[in-house]
RNA sequence: GGGGAGAUAGCCAAGCGGCCAACGGCAACAGACUGUAAAUCUGUCCUCAUACGAGUUCGAAGGUUCGAAUCCUUCUCUCCCCA
């Protein structure tokens, strides 16, 4: 094992990672390995791409030399947090909960090295210390430590006094307190990193081990990542952008990255790759030299897309988008052969329409809306196609009463539909 | 407990008896320009309908009227002020 060269406070500085820490955690973390924790909450059985700063942070963490743990929140999910929420949370049976907790471990495991070392990472659930700990016994030896003057001063709090709060939304922070104080106590954890709402959470966390062993335990926290135009980061038209495949296919994924804009991607080229500042830094030069280029964008999503998904399906998702979004005409189209053709396609959504409704021809209006659901009204099919929105097979329609027979399919049996710029159906006929 | 203000489409916000499917802004979607970027300009934006048009809206329920988002009654909820 060498010794580490990378500092984790530097390297999380200049990719504009660090919000806030606690005085001594720098020094903290100059003296050796440190094992260090992000709390992730079990409400999908998915993470999403806004989880990824989270994960990327603890993968940084363990580039740096030191030890990742990532919790899973089966209790504290049991149990909702207040923070960034303007309402009471519904609560997820046990079932959902345990459900989204396997989902969500398969995931971190992409990311973490857990082969054995000093750096080795882990995953623990705070369900394991929490399933035998009752109540009396809770609030006797935790709460007892903590003011309701101090939890009512937390932001999280505060802001939801006038809407009103649960207790059991209240007493979150202890709970989530107290895992840090027992892995602390029972597994030498001396640090807690998380989003910058989590900072209330956190700080309940380390005076909880403060007075009640008169420990010191150290916080970090990242920002926010927002767009740059304000917007919320990790959303598109059609939803969240998860990391599993069935809810996100691979090629969506890829697109997503590929999508951001100039501002954005250097702000993701920082949080949501390895490379070095060198690396970075040469690559934004080269990129401002010729933006059309996308240098960036490319770089991000494939990095991230061979880490979340796979190299191939990787090269699949390249594939695709240069057919999709090249200067691929209608010709080069016709070219491919059925099994590229499927495979390139494998990332949109695909249709069935049977062969003889195409064969004496349909007005395209009515293949769009009634025998597909590309369009959910025969007015809005026809809305778009007069607004010039509408292409079949790279062709764009023209006209509002086209027809559409047997003539133009790809291989005899397929229709590649866009809608708009970016959205693309496939229409197998049979 | 007393007094006042308000509730309009995804959000903000006009309208205060017919010209209202409802000004305007934001968001969203599409087109042009570009680089699958940003900005800008243009179009669409309650639902269905090629269109003519039809249907369902203005917190809820009733009522007045030829006609109501607009007037009246009751109810529900929100905010403010005084106790």
């Amino acid at each position: 094992m060498s010794i580490p060269t990378l500092n984790f406070i530097e390297e999380l500085k200049w990719r504009g990672m660090l919000q806030d820490m606690m005085p001594g955690t720098d020094e903290l973390l100059k003296k050796g390995p440190v094992k260090g924790y992000i709390g992730f909450d079990p409400t999908s059985d998915s993470l999403g791409v806004g989880n990824l700063v989270q994960v990327m942070i603890l993968l940084h963490f363990q580039r740096c030399g030191h030890q990742p743990v990532a919790l899973v929140g089966g209790a504290t999910g049991m149990v909702g947090d207040p923070s960034g929420k303007s309402a009471e949370r519904n609560l997820l049976s046990e079932d959902i909960l345990n459900a989204n907790l396997q989902g969500q471990k398969k995931q971190l495991e992409k990311f973490l090295d857990f082969t054995a070392g000093p750096t080795q990472a882990s995953i623990v659930n705070n369900y394991d210390w929490f399933k035998n700990f009752n109540f009396l016994d809770f609030i006797r030896d935790v709460g007892k430590h903590i003011t309701v003057n101090y939890m009512l001063a937390k932001d999280s709090v505060k802001s939801r006094l006038e809407s009103g709060l649960s207790f059991t939304e209240f007493s979150y922070q202890l709970v989530q307190g107290y895992d840090f104080y027992y892995l602390w106590k029972h597994q030498g954890l001396k640090l807690q990193m998380g989003g910058s709402d989590q900072w209330g959470n956190i700080t309940t966390g380390t005076e909880l081990i403060r007075r009640m062993e008169g420990g010191e335990a150290f916080a970090l926290t990242t920002p926010l990542i927002k767009k740059a135009d304000g917007t919320k980061f990790g959303k598109t038209e059609s939803g969240n952008i998860w990391l599993d495949p069935k809810k996100t296919s691979p090629y969506k994924f890829f697109q997503f990255w590929l999508n951001s804009s100039d501002e954005d991607s250097k702000n993701y080229i920082r949080i949501f790759t390895t490379k070095s500042q060198e690396e970075v830094l040469a690559l934004e030069a080269e990129h401002d030299l010729a933006p059309n280029q996308r240098l960036l964008q490319k770089a991000i999503a494939k990095e991230v897309t061979i880490r979340v998904h796979s190299e191939s399906d990787y090269n699949a998702a390249v594939e695709a988008s240069e057919i999709l979004f090249g200067n691929a005409p209608t010709e080069a189209l016709s070219k491919l052969d059925e099994e590229t053709l499927l495979n390139v396609f494998e990332g949109v959504p695909q249709m069935q329409i049977s062969r003889d409704e195409l064969t004496s021809g349909i007005s395209v209006i009515e293949l769009l809306s009634d025998k597909t659901n590309v369009f959910p009204s025969r007015g809005e099919a026809r809305k778009l196609i007069q607004g010039g929105g509408v292409s079949i097979n790279k062709q764009k329609l023209t006209d509002v009463n086209a027809v559409q027979n047997t003539n133009g399919l790809l291989q005899n049996k397929y229709l590649l539909v866009q809608k708009g710029k970016k959205n693309y159906y496939l229409l197998i006929v049979n």
